[in-house]
RNA sequence: GCCCCUGUAGCUCAGCUGGAUAGAGCAUCGGACUUCUAAUCCGAGGGUCACAGGUUCGAAUCCUGUCGGGGGUGCCA
C-alpha cells in the first residue's frame, strides 16, 4: 500500500457513491485539508452537488458516507458539509514500514503512464562563462527532470549548443583581435563584440599552448568544456549536447521548409519566405523563415530542431525552459508545432529572469560588455546547496531579485541548512541508538506505530506518508518549488518534535517507535533534497 | 497600442485548476541548553491579499476594468 493508491481508492469510492446515489458521473476532488483536525483527506463534493441534486450539502454528505467505507479508511466524518477521511492505522503503519525496509522502491512512484520526455534548459550561447541566470535555469531544469523521473517517466536532459551564427562570429572576431593585440599587432574588437577580460585570458592561454587548432574552434571548445564543468559542479547533468552546426548540415531544415510550404503555411513577401503564424494564433505576427539573402532565420532552425525532437527522436513531450526575453518566441514555436501536427506535445516554460542588485542598484548583465556574475563565482560565494535551494524555493513565474551581498550574508540563514540540520540530527540520533543496541533497520517489524500518540508524532507521520503526493503534484504542475517548501515545513515539524520528546529513552518500545518515525523522516528529507540536487550531510 | 509575467507581514517569498481561522523564512522583542547536535525550540507584535466592480453557498485564488513593476512585440539569436 502507498499513499497514491489510498488516494485513488478514495476517489474511486466517491465517484461510485455519487453514481449510485444520484446517477452522476463526476470525478470528485480529494484534497488534503490544511488543518490536521479534518483528517487525512477531504472532499467538498457535497457542495458541488447541492445545486444539481437540489439538496443541502450536509444531507448529501451524510448520504454519501452512509455505506461501507473504502478499506484504507478508518472513519469518514461529516463537518459542515465537508467529508473528512482518516486513514486506518494499519495503512499508515504499513506505508511507513514499507518506506523503511525499501527506501529505494519507495522513491519510485510509477504513478503516471511512462512517457518519453525531454527537458531542454540553459542552452546558453557558448560565448563566455555561464552566469547566474543560467544557474537558475540549471537548478530548475535539473530538478524538474529529477521529479519527472521519480514519477516514472523516461527523461532526457538536453543542452542546445548554439555553435554557429552571428554571436559565434563575433566571439571569434573578438578572440582573434585579442590574440593579435597580445602579439603586438594593431587590432580592434568589434563594437558589439565580446569585451570581457576572460577573452584576453583565453587569448594568452591559446598563444602559450602553441596549439595548431584554429582559434575559432579552440575558443568554442574551451568555453563549452568550461560550461560543462560549471554545470556538473552545480550538479546539473545533460544527457545530450545537441550541436546546431551539425544539425544545420543534416538536411532536415530543407525538408521542414518544404513541408511547411506544402501545408500551405508559408508565403513570399519582399523576397523572403514567411510563416503564416497568425493563422494558428491570432495574437502573433507572421515571421520570416528564409531571409531575403537566402539565409535561414533563427525561427526556422528552431522549428526544425523542435520537430526533430518529435519526429526523429520520438519524444512524447518536450519541455523547453526559456528566459522571458524569448517569450515572443514561445508562441511562434508552439504555432509551428501545431502546423506540423505536434499539438500539445511541446510545452515552453518561461522561467522569469534574475535581476542582479548591488545594494539597491540594478546591474545590467551583459556578456558582450563583460559584466556578469558567473555561475562559478556564485558557487564559490554561497555554495551549490545554498544556491540551488535559493533558486528552487520560488516558482518559475516569480521575478527574482538577487542581491549578491545579501546572498553571501544570508547564506548562513538559508533554509537549506535548516533542512540539512534536521537530517544530520536524525543520523546522529540513529547512531546514538545503535550504540545502545537499537539498530532500527533490524527492528522494523517490531515497531508499534500505535504507540505514537503525541500530536508532534502524529503530524510527522501524516506528513511523511504524504510526501509522494507532493512529488506527484510537482510533476503535474511542473512546480519544483513545492519540494523545498515542503522540506522547510517538514523539518520544522521534526525540530519541534525533537525538542519536546526524547527519542531514545527508558521505554524500549516507545524508543523504537520514535526511532522509526525519525528514520522515516530522514529518508524523506534525503529523497527531497536529492530531487533538488542538494547534499544530505550526516553531520553538521 | 497589443501580448506575457507580476503586486500577499518591515524584507524575501509560499498559498492561485475557488473551500474550513491568510502562512513560512529573515528582521524585531521576550523566554528555553546538566539530558539523543542550541545551525534548534517556544512565545509576542506585525495584513485593506495593489485598487474597484462582478460570478458564487463560499474569492488571495476565477472574470472585467484601473494603477504600479518586469519582459516581449527584428529579414538578431
Amino acid at each position: 500500500m502507498n499513499i497514491i493508491l489510498a488516494h485513488n481508492e478514495i476517489s474511486n469510492w466517491l465517484s461510485n457513491r455519487i453514481l449510485q446515489l444520484y446517477g452522476l458521473d463526476d470525478m470528485p476532488e480529494v484534497l488534503e485539508p490544511e488543518n490536521p483536525q479534518f483528517g487525512d483527506f477531504t472532499t467538498n463534493v457535497a457542495f458541488q452537488l447541492a445545486k444539481k441534486v437540489h439538496k443541502a450539502p450536509l444531507s448529501i454528505a451524510e448520504e454519501i458516507v452512509n455505506s461501507d467505507l473504502p478499506e484504507c479508511i478508518k472513519c469518514a466524518d461529516v463537518t459542515a458539509g465537508y467529508i473528512n477521511f482518516s486513514l486506518s492505522n494499519d495503512v499508515i503503519s504499513s506505508i511507513i514500514k514499507n518506506l523503511l525496509s525499501n527506501p529505494d522502491d519507495w522513491r519510485k512512484l510509477h504513478t503516471e503512464k511512462a512517457k518519453k520526455i525531454q527537458v531542454e534548459f540553459v542552452s546558453a550561447n557558448p560565448t563566455g562563462p555561464l552566469n547566474i541566470v543560467s544557474a537558475r535555469a540549471a537548478a530548475v531544469g535539473s530538478t524538474m527532470a529529477n521529479i519527472l523521473r521519480s514519477v516514472g517517466h523516461n527523461v532526457t536532459t538536453e543542452f542546445l549548443l548554439n555553435d554557429t551564427g552571428n554571436q559565434i562570429h563575433l566571439l571569434d572576431n573578438s578572440f582573434e583581435a585579442r590574440i593579435a593585440q597580445i602579439k603586438g599587432k594593431e587590432a580592434t574588437i568589434p563594437e558589439n563584440g565580446y569585451h570581457g577580460e576572460y577573452i584576453k585570458d583565453y587569448a594568452v592561454e591559446y598563444i602559450e599552448s602553441g596549439t595548431d587548432v584554429k582559434p575559432e574552434q579552440w575558443i568554442l571548445n574551451k568555453i563549452t568544456s568550461e560550461q560543462k564543468q560549471s554545470l556538473e559542479k552545480f550538479r546539473t547533468h545533460f544527457d545530450v549536447w545537441f550541436s546546431e552546426k551539425k544539425f544545420r548540415r543534416s538536411g532536415k531544415i530543407d525538408s521542414i521548409i518544404q513541408r511547411l510550404e506544402s501545408l500551405g503555411t508559408t508565403y513570399e513577401r519582399d523576397k523572403a519566405t514567411w510563416f503564416a503564424a497568425s493563422k494558428f494564433n491570432s495574437n502573433i505576427k507572421d515571421f520570416v523563415l528564409i531571409k531575403s539573402d537566402g539565409e535561414w532565420a533563427y525561427g526556422l532552425v528552431d522549428i526544425a530542431y523542435h520537430a526533430n525532437k518529435f519526429e526523429e527522436r520520438g519524444f512524447d513531450i518536450v519541455y523547453t525552459i526559456l528566459g522571458p526575453d524569448h517569450y515572443g518566441h514561445r508562441d511562434r514555436l508552439e504555432a509551428s508545432m501545431k502546423a506540423l501536427g505536434h499539438d500539445d506535445k511541446l510545452k515552453i516554460l518561461i522561467l522569469q529572469q534574475v535581476n542582479i542588485l548591488e545594494g539597491s542598484e540594478k546591474v545590467k548583465m551583459s556578456k558582450r560588455a563583460g559584466k556578469i556574475i558567473t555561475m562559478d563565482e556564485l558557487i564559490d560565494d554561497v555554495g551549490v546547496d545554498a544556491a540551488r535551494f535559493f533558486f528552487l524555493a520560488r516558482r518559475m513565474e516569480a521575478h527574482l531579485d538577487f542581491d549578491l551581498n545579501l546572498a553571501r550574508e544570508t547564506s548562513d540563514v538559508n533554509p537549506v541548512y535548516y533542512v540539512q540540520y534536521a537530517h544530520a540530527r536524525i543520523r546522529s540520533i540513529l547512531k546514538f541508538a545503535e550504540n545502545k543496541g537499537l539498530k532500527i533497520e533490524k527492528k522494523i517489524n517490531d515497531i508499534k506505530f500505535e504507540l505514537a500518540i503525541e500530536p508532534e508524532e502524529i503530524l510527522l507521520i501524516r506528513k511523511t506518508i504524504k510526501f509522494p503526493l507532493v512529488v506527484r503534484n510537482a510533476s503535474i504542475i511542473l512546480g519544483a518549488h513545492l519540494i523545498p517548501f515542503f522540506l522547510i515545513e517538514y523539518s520544522k515539524l521534526f525540530h519541534n518534535f525533537y525538542t519536546k520528546h526524547r527519542v531514545v529513552g527508558e521505554n524500549r518500545e516507545l524508543s523504537l517507535t520514535r526511532l522509526g518515525i525519525s528514520a522515516a523522516v530522514a529518508e524523506t528529507i534525503r529523497w527531497g533534497l536529492c530531487l533538488c540536487g542538494i547534499s544530505t550531510p550526516n553531520q553538521m
